[in-house]
DNA sequence: ATAGGGTTAG
């Protein structure tokens, strides 16, 4: 999280491009070297009286009243006068005045933050010819320094060549102050190519520039110069050294440190306890605080906030509590840090209560102490309190920082309101807030997460620099948002701007996945091997996703047995791929060696192979999931768990059974639960209990379209033609329009997509006669089409016509003619297949010798030697 | 005259 700071990145671009033009390069620095050189020449002068006798004692008596200018100034400094002293400075003549009265006048102004004071002595000091160097020049830059004005006081670091370590000492520690930790660190290298000798502050510094930069291997190197140079020994810079290995993950090379220490204090101690916690290992943080109490090393401030840090990772509640009485004892309670970070703690801990409570009493809050009690609030879900308190803040005289913004807009993503996420945004322009990149990404993250990619894609368009997280954000939202096509392109373009990492294979795989673009896929596949992605857990979970929807189940468990440590997710995709491709008793073995390996399964765990028995119509064990899931106190199964239940009775022909099942669930059932007994009520052809059945669904989601449709071929199927008629006019006169049936194929990474009835494509003539072709053969062979699926009471060559024309079949014919014998042809449906369609690609597939998989909205299809996998069940 | 450890989000 680099802050941008214009004026030092400028300094920096300039030294790393080697710009001659610089003020600051060596070159420039030797020609005020020797300018001064010059008039240093004349200022000695000016001290050193001349032995020309009648010169000599009018130049003793000027010296004399000098000397008396010169005190006198001293004197006023020294009472702190500021307006005498600068009086008589400007009163004074030029050769009147010695370098150390300006050096005086300038400490006192670097004292007292005096900065307007301060640049009119520089002018002074100009105007007066006098040259910037040596100990005047250095305690200009002190001066600037001290007053606050870095820029001013480089420049004049910058004129005049110094080899006082304290100055340049000075100088890195005011930038990495600031977080301008390059900056520091390009003066650490001047600084050696001068071959000035920095001391132990100067290694203080440059480690911790480092270390904030993220160079582990200058850490090593600094160490070593370190030990060369004899600060091995010093606590401030070893101190320094182990805090520069933990945050750059040297992990071991920071204990070793620790343990050869002989002298440790109580910072050597509070940087073990905050190295282990920022390493993830907050219990032997903890384990070190204890140490510290056994050998009686004195605590302070430091080492709680990172003992309570540590409490709250691992949610060690009555540690936290002890540690809260500890500091009360020892009066750490009055301060804001403490308070914030215990609050903290036990908000992490789950106890929302005494977190407030802590809020409440905080005498003074700061606005950390505000986004820790946001951020609580969004922990237990209140996410309302969350957004007030920020408002609140703002009252409070408490002005927002980039934390306090992210966390209210994470609120707002939560909660899943558009409305309120928009007024925060709203409530930025209002108060001409700054939008830095952090907080643009979190404004993309609200809008994506509330499913409003249009005004995600604005707050993005308008980043100047975009970093990974921006592009994974909406690339990740374009994919959860259903807009795969989108997530795709978008990949594409950060491919050229700028550099993919292991998250956004995660963001941009499920895109793969709902377009079952296997040769995308494959590619993204490819690209994690080569950047070492593929070994992230996360990274593997979506690939093995990825093969799962794009119909390469062989893959998927290929990659899935070789993840060594799979958690939950990677059971849950395994279990619910063999579901979908209709290995229902793969899927339950899966779940059980799941179980086995000591993994528990969570709601959607369930979900994954309750479907899984559904799509293999495995009835008595779906019931045994079913309760096993009841048994435990922990879950109360969900409407989708009850979809399932309903799906699989209804499939395996229980329809009255279903339904009884449904008027009995202790929660309202809602359109999917009903919906999916209409499904049933399909198959099996029950006109009567479609009808009441549909009654249910259409008082839930008169809009949806689908069930309308659904009961509409319900009646064709039955051959009720004038149903079916006022069903679809009914449709017509409300308004509503099916959403059309389309398919795809994706061959060498382009996709064809095809809808019904489609005339347009360059090979629809090709595509017609083959499957005319097929369809003379299938007849020759004794299939008679399923007529009932054309769904037009109008004769049977009609039919035939209307039924050749659905997508799947136009897709399937296009892969056959465009791929090359032999490859298995990948079809994907946007929804479910039509039954004629299925019995085509059974024939297809035996005549043709090919493999066809094809993926509806519902699960697969393999098609091998006349066959499906489904087994009938869809 | 300059230092080392310390709170909040995603």
């Amino acid at each position: 999280m680099a802050k941008s700071i214009p004026e030092f990145s400028t300094h920096a671009t300039c030294y790393s491009h080697g710009n001659k033009s610089s003020y600051a390069t060596p070159s420039n620095c030797f020609i005020h070297f020797t300018t001064s050189s010059r008039t240093t020449l004349l200022s000695s002068n000016l001290n050193v009286p001349r032995s020309s006798s009648i010169v000599g004692s009018s130049a003793l008596l000027t010296h004399t009243i000098n000397n008396n200018i010169n005190a006198k100034i001293c004197k006023f400094c020294e009472v702190g006068n500021i307006r005498n002293a600068m009086e008589l400075l400007r009163t004074s003549k030029s050769s009147e005045l010695e370098l150390n009265t300006y050096c005086s006048i300038l400490q006192l102004f670097a004292e007292n933050k005096s900065l307007q004071e301060g640049k009119m002595v520089h002018s002074i000091i100009s105007s007066n010819g006098i040259p910037i160097e040596g100990a005047l020049g250095a305690k200009l830059v002190f001066m600037y320094v001290s007053c606050g004005d870095l820029r001013e006081g480089r420049k004049v670091f910058d004129q005049f060549l110094n080899d006082k370590v304290f100055l340049w000492n000075l100088m890195m520690f005011e930038y990495a102050k600031i977080g301008a930790h390059h900056e520091s660190i390009y003066l650490f290298n001047k600084m050696q190519n001068l071959g000035i000798a920095g001391n132990s502050y100067t290694f203080s510094c440059v480690l911790k520039c480092f270390a904030a930069v993220g160079k582990a291997g200058q850490c090593k190197r600094i160490h070593g110069n370190v030990l060369k140079l004899g600060f091995g020994s010093y606590n401030t810079v070893v101190n320094s050294l182990i805090s520069a290995y933990f945050k750059s993950g040297g992990v071991e090379s920071a204990h070793k440190l620790f343990d050869e220490l002989i002298d440790r204090d109580v910072v050597s101690w509070n940087s073990m306890i905050s190295g282990c916690v920022m390493n993830g290992f907050s219990q032997d943080g903890l384990e070190f605080f204890v140490r510290m109490l056994v050998l009686r090393v004195g605590v302070d401030l430091a080492t709680l906030v990172n003992a309570l840090v540590a409490c709250a990772n691992i949610g060690n509640l009555a540690l936290g509590r002890a540690l809260h009485a500890q500091g009360v004892k020892g009066c750490f309670s009055r301060e804001v840090m403490f308070n914030n970070t215990l609050l903290d703690m036990y908000s992490k801990c789950g106890n929302l209560k005494d977190a407030i409570q802590v809020f409440e009493k905080i005498g003074q809050t700061t606005v950390v102490s505000w986004t820790s009690t946001i951020a609580a609030y969004v922990r237990e879900g209140l996410y309302d309190d969350a957004i007030r308190l920020f408002y609140e803040m703002e009252t409070k005289g408490v002005r927002p920082d980039t934390y306090a913004v992210t966390s209210v807009l994470h609120a707002c993503a939560c909660s899943n309101s558009l409305d309120k996420g928009r007024g925060v945004h709203n409530y930025f322009r209002k108060n001409n807030m700054a939008i830095s990149l952090p907080v643009s990404n979190a404004l993309m993250d609200m809008y994506a997460k509330c499913g409003s990619m249009k005004e995600a894609h604005l707050v993005f368009s308008q980043i100047p620099v975009k970093d990974a997280v921006s592009w994974n954000i909406m690339i990740g939202g374009y994919s959860k948002n259903s807009l795969p096509s989108e997530a795709l392109k978008l990949f594409a373009e950060m491919q050229e701007e700028s550099r993919p990492d292991d998250i956004t294979m995660a963001c941009v795989l499920p895109a793969c996945g709902s377009l079952a673009a296997l040769e995308r896929g494959r590619e993204i596949h490819g690209h994690t091997l080569r950047n070492g992605f593929s070994s992230e857990l996360h990274v593997a979970n979506a690939l093995v996703d990825m093969y799962v929807k794009c119909g390469s189940l062989s893959h998927a468990q290929l990659l899935f047995d070789m993840i060594p440590k799979k958690d939950l997710i990677s059971w849950t995709v395994m279990i619910a791929g063999y579901g979908m491709h209709g290995f229902g008793n793969e899927a339950i073995a899966t779940f059980e060696k799941m179980r086995a390996a000591g993994i528990e399964p969570d709601e959607i765990s369930f979900t994954s192979i309750l479907y899984a028995c559904s799509h293999s119509g495995l009835l008595n064990e779906g019931w045994e999931f079913f309760n096993s899931m009841k048994s435990q106190p922990s879950f109360k199964p969900k409407l989708e768990h009850y979809a399932c239940m309903v799906d699989l009775l209804a499939r395996t022909g229980n329809l009255s059974k279903a339904y009884s099942f449904i008027e009995t669930m202790p929660i309202k059932p809602d359109a999917t639960i009903w919906g999916a007994l209409l499904c049933g009520c399909r198959i099996h052809h029950d006109v009567e209990l479609a009808e009441k059945v549909a009654e249910h669904v259409f008082e839930l989601e008169p809009e949806n379209t689908g069930y309308y449709v659904l009961l509409a071929n319900i009646y064709a199927e039955a051959e009720k033609w004038e149903e079916a008629k006022k069903l679809r006019e009914k449709i017509g006169r409300r308004g509503l329009k099916k959403s059309p049936g389309s398919s795809w194929i994706e061959i060498q990474g382009k996709f064809a997509v095809f809808v019904a009835g489609d005339t347009s494509h360059p090979q629809a003539k090709d595509i017609d006669s083959l499957l005319k072709e097929l369809r003379m053969k299938m007849k020759s062979e004794g299939y008679s089409p399923k007529m009932r699926y054309a769904l037009i009471n109008a004769d049977d060559t009609v039919k035939e016509v209307v039924l050749c024309g659905h997508s799947e079949k136009l897709a399937m014919a296009f892969g056959i003619l465009n791929l090359p014998p032999g490859r298995t042809i990948r079809v994907t449906k946007n929804l479910r297949v039509c039954g004629d369609c299925h019995e085509m690609a059974k024939f297809m597939s035996k005549t043709t010798k090919r493999e066809i998989i094809l993926r509806d909205s519902n699960r697969f299809h393999h098609f091998k030697d006349g066959s499906c996998s489904c087994r009938g069940f869809w």
